[in-house]
DNA sequence: CTATTTGCAAAACATTTGCACTTGC
DNA sequence: GCAAGTGCAAATGTTTTGCAAATAG
């Protein structure tokens, strides 16, 4: 590991000219590694363990902090937004059944970031899959 | 034309077994060719002027629906549902500068809905592109 | 010291729900 | 006639906003 996420994204903090406030740290912390896509009011609810008084406000400034800066992607999914903090080329398998979110690899093929739709300047791509996962699929 | 979008639907939905309410016959109506993927709210609002009495749950009642039996699709966009009366297979182009969504054929390559993907069973697959359109482009 | 950031509480939306009344079939 | 559908208003859930107090740099 060249430099940990939370590593990474403090100096992206910094070198936005945002403050490092403890606040902001402990999102860092609790979005590091996590996997679960979580929304802004369940870190809230996990944080709030160790931060009795941060605010939800709090944590919607902070984590569209971290999304300007590129430390982590918004999705939006069944009417609330979750994050994600990996920001690498990736797509996502959403299960109908139990509602999971997974990241997958991008599939290769199809237009990237850079290529023109018919005058339509494209700069990201997100490709959703619907569909039924491997635990629910299984046990069926 | 063999069968008119608004004909097409209101057979689907006698099939289903659903009432023909004339608040259903003018939502049909108001998606029928509708390329502007409206929310909810918007098509309560354009329809308020014909039926003044139309409720909004009415409306979410309609639209939902309408999705199940294969009458339109909902897209989660910037934290509200919109819906597309078009679910022929296609994607979107999102305008990151005035928010307009167009739809845009769906470009070969990559997972389509029946394959599976590291045990996942895709039964939809959306792909979303972000950027600039024609209109904000050209003029810059 | 001071521009940012925070906490809090209220406001702004989007959507759902409960229930009495109406209506398509 | 009756189950399904409607209007309305209140409840729910998510995100934003305004502002005084706190604080990182």
């Amino acid at each position: 590991m060249v430099l940990s996420y939370s590593a990474r994204l403090i100096d992206a903090l910094r070198a936005a000219g945002l403050k490092l406030t403890p606040q902001r740290l402990a999102v860092v912390e609790a979005l590091q590694g996590d996997q679960s896509h979580p929304t802004a009011l369940e870190l809230h609810e996990r944080l709030r363990a160790r931060f009795p008084m941060m605010s939800v406000g709090t944590i919607y400034n902070t984590l569209d902090a971290l999304t300007r800066i590129g430390g982590c992607r918004e999705l939006q999914m069944g009417g609330s937004t979750r994050f994600d903090p990996n920001v690498d080329r990736h797509d996502h398998a959403v299960c109908e059944r139990c509602g999971s979110i997974r990241d997958v690899a991008r599939s290769p093929g199809g237009p990237e970031p850079g290529c023109e739709l018919a005058g339509f300047q494209v700069e990201h791509v997100e490709r959703i899959y619907r569909g039924i996962c491997a635990s629910c699929g299984g046990a069926s």
